[in-house]
DNA sequence: GTTGAATATGAATTCAAA
DNA sequence: TTTGAATTCATATTCAAC
């Protein structure tokens, strides 16, 4: 079910440090969810994830959602240019 | 000189929604820098540059740092998982 | 230290299938 | 409507050259 990978998705990218859509399909895999790649990488956009760099240079999944529910997308617009 | 390419690019990602590495090494091109998509990509990592998809799906580079100057890697941090 | 060409890697999309 | 395999596309890196 496509409603409960999601909610897995929020969870794993919250507990591990996700690099790569293969990745995430390998850590959905090992908790029951056979996806592929393609079907990750869907996902991510419904969810509105993002890959960012962090100080150390590496790419992580990350949500645009708190942990307590606020939608953090304003302040993605914030640092969006002014167009 | 990189410095100057550096602040172009700042500019041109401003200016324009720039959706990849070879549009902006286009743009760039077109400033006259001559460089390829392999700078570009090292540019952008050095500026600390972030792709990003807007509410529309598209993908479009983005500065963490405001016209004012103000750095908003903190805004970044708080978007990224607490770990 | 900087760069480009070539390559490797990662991700989005297509297209068929169910 | 959702999915995977294959493909295309975009980006990071390697490696040589400067």
């Amino acid at each position: 079910m496509k409603l409960e990978r999601h909610a897995k998705i929020i969870e794993l990218i919250g507990k591990y440090a996700i690099e790569t859509q293969e990745e995430l399909a390998g850590r959905l895999n090992e908790a029951g969810f056979r996806v592929t790649q393609a079907t990750v990488s869907r996902d991510i956009r419904e969810l509105g994830l993002h890959k960012l760099r962090d100080d150390g240079g590496k790419y992580l999944y990350v949500s645009t959602r708190s942990r307590h529910g606020v939608n953090m997308s304003n302040k993605l617009a914030t640092i969006s240019p002014n167009r």
